[in-house]
DNA sequence: GCGCTTTCTGAAAGCGCTTACATAAGTATA
DNA sequence: TATACTTATGTAAGCGCTTTCAGAAAGCGC
């Protein structure tokens, strides 16, 4: 009876097998043959002593971490497990492991961001990284593929993104040229959010295609949050500014809007018409149901895996992905349907 | 003008600062006291290199990862970013890592899990690991600790989970006593699930207390999934079985329940009063406005989280922590509000 | 001034793997 | 049968750190 305090290394198992650990090594990565009896053998040795091989080992030696590392500002909100779950497909079936990082609230003092010392590669989410670091990591060539965000020109690195400027557009077409609507608010996301800029740009361009002149009173700053846009909202009415639609960012922000126009006392959307941007769980069971883009968000998280590790393999990514949106017609923009349907699926 | 293939190392710092690694390393670590002097040489010459130093190799020396391991079977679901949330949030600020890993769909073939040769201990989520990888990892004493499940008895490890039976009791007795509801359903999670049976029991109790019969036709499956129980209410509702009240299981069943009880016409919560479980985001946007249970989803995640540092410094940790739930009043099981706050938080 | 303790620093031995490189068979070629 | 390839395995040199151990330097009391 052997007592073995701690767990068994590779030489435990070659030893056992009696052979070497270069060839124990190569049972285990499989790149190098080995004749089948001995293998065999290997792999006997390998399940009687549960032998699962320290993965820092393996990295230092082979210097590759085998991960992936996920970077965004802040976990929580609606649409990341959607992000996530196509991510973490993505990255399992290519056989990697995925880090994730949030770097919410106050940017920690010592921790040491994900990076070339403990991944392979990066995806980023919206600006969670600052220029410096961006620029630090293109520099030294690691690979980094950015989602939702254009980095600036002198910086090369892959872009997953969707078509938030058709979204919009489709939009505000459709509450103009449906609805009549022709005094529509725009709600913005926060400071320098991309996403919200696009879609600001597409709200422009269809006012502009409709001949309908830009009131700059209209266009205010929801945050891309709930409560953020109720107040927003709260004192677009209490201003007295008048409108008849409200594109509000995102679906978190129309909720915030939903909820200072019901208690102003306005009908949605008869009075006002409501859309918003992503098409969130919730979005569908809101009353009245919210008509908002779609936005394949699970999509963009597969296909930036796929990005990156093409980038690990050393081939040439897709320098700017473009994800296509769909406009989801349910009953806040004044589309009328039967009674009852407005919690039935995907309307 | 010098080119440097690679990053930097331990060495090239020590070079340029003119001490030993031994020296960087413990400035880096901090652990063992260094002349401010030398330290300042050193902190300045990893600033110039930009040296990082490679995690693995910290790892292999030091034998700890500095990693949590999460294990889940399945990301998405309406209340995974709270649990997240916590999670990361405590992670950070004690100074680890977080590694994530989702069994959902086919149990990959070669992948090897989270464990004892990547992380320094494990969170575990419902049953989303092997009751022989459990007790393995017991056997070996790695730190592990369970969220939402309780082990089996020869397998002491610590539990963190919320009070189930006690929120089904509240429920209930809302149902029973303040809106005279007798004939009410239970819809119950997945097989094994165990939040499903502890709810299941609090409302066996609660009938039994106030001497209602348990009626075997009015316990069936929703799954804690949207389609599974607006099937299994269709289901009941053709089968002509009467019912005043549905206690959904969770928040996700009580949707499927809404749209098959809208379907047919009933009205809720006059004909029908519906209560869920979990106080998801969108419950409070549904019309009726879900009575459910809060369950503190983001503290099960923080408290898991510092039960496994207990155990991780060797310290003893609470075996099961039952987290407080509480009843969330809206308007899905009868009360009534003011017209326009059905959208207001909170209610 | 001399031994003693207390700090600080360096030398060097690994941590557990991967991967050239070397070697030993085995097979085909002439 | 000698020669040149193949192919399977072993040998050993790291990968880039941490940490033990020991020695040098500095402070202290007498």
């Amino acid at each position: 009876m052997k007592l073995k305090t701690s767990s068994p290394t590779i030489s435990d198992v070659a030893k056992k097998a009696k052979v070497s650990i270069a060839t124990v090594s190569r049972v285990i990565n499989g790149k190098t043959p080995v004749v089948p009896e001995t293998a065999e053998r290997v792999h006997r040795a390998i399940k009687e002593l549960q032998f699962v091989p320290r993965t820092a080992a393996q990295v230092l030696a082979s210097r590759k971490t085998n991960t992936i590392g996920l970077i965004l500002s802040e976990i929580g909100g609606a649409f990341f497990p959607h992000l996530l779950k196509g991510i973490e497909a993505e990255t399992r079936t290519s056989g990697y492991e995925l880090l994730i990082h949030s770097t919410q609230g106050a940017h920690d003092n010592q921790r040491k961001p994900l990076g070339e010392h403990n991944t392979d590669g990066l995806l980023v989410f919206t600006s969670s990284l600052s220029l410096d670091e961006l620029g630090r990591l293109h520099d030294i060539q690691f690979p980094v593929v950015l989602m939702h965000q254009t980095p600036p020109r002198e910086i090369n690195v892959p872009v997953i993104t969707i078509e938030n400027k058709d979204g919009a557009v489709m939009l505000i077409d459709h509450l103009i040229e449906m609805h009549g609507r022709r005094q529509i608010v725009y709600m913005r996301g926060p400071e320098d959010h991309e996403d919200s800029e696009w879609r600001e740009r597409g709200y422009r361009e269809a006012l502009e295609m409709h001949n309908i002149p830009i009131n700059p009173n209209l266009i205010v700053t929801g945050g891309f949050d709930e409560e953020q846009s109720f107040a927003a909202m709260q004192k677009l009415i209490r201003d007295g500014i008048q409108f008849d639609a409200v594109f509000a960012g995102d679906d978190d922000a129309a909720i915030g809007a939903y909820r200072a126009l019901k208690n102003a006392g306005r009908l949605i959307p008869d009075d006002v018409a409501v859309v918003g941007f992503d098409d969130v769980q919730f979005s569908r069971y809101l009353s009245p149901a919210l008509t908002t883009v779609r936005a394949p968000i699970e999509e963009v998280g597969r296909e930036a895996v796929r990005q990156l590790i093409r980038l690990l393999n050393g081939q040439q990514a897709q320098s700017l992905t473009l994800m296509r949106t769909e406009m989801i017609i349910r009953e806040s923009c004044g589309c009328k349907f039967q009674e009852g349907t407005s919690l039935s699926k995907n309307i």
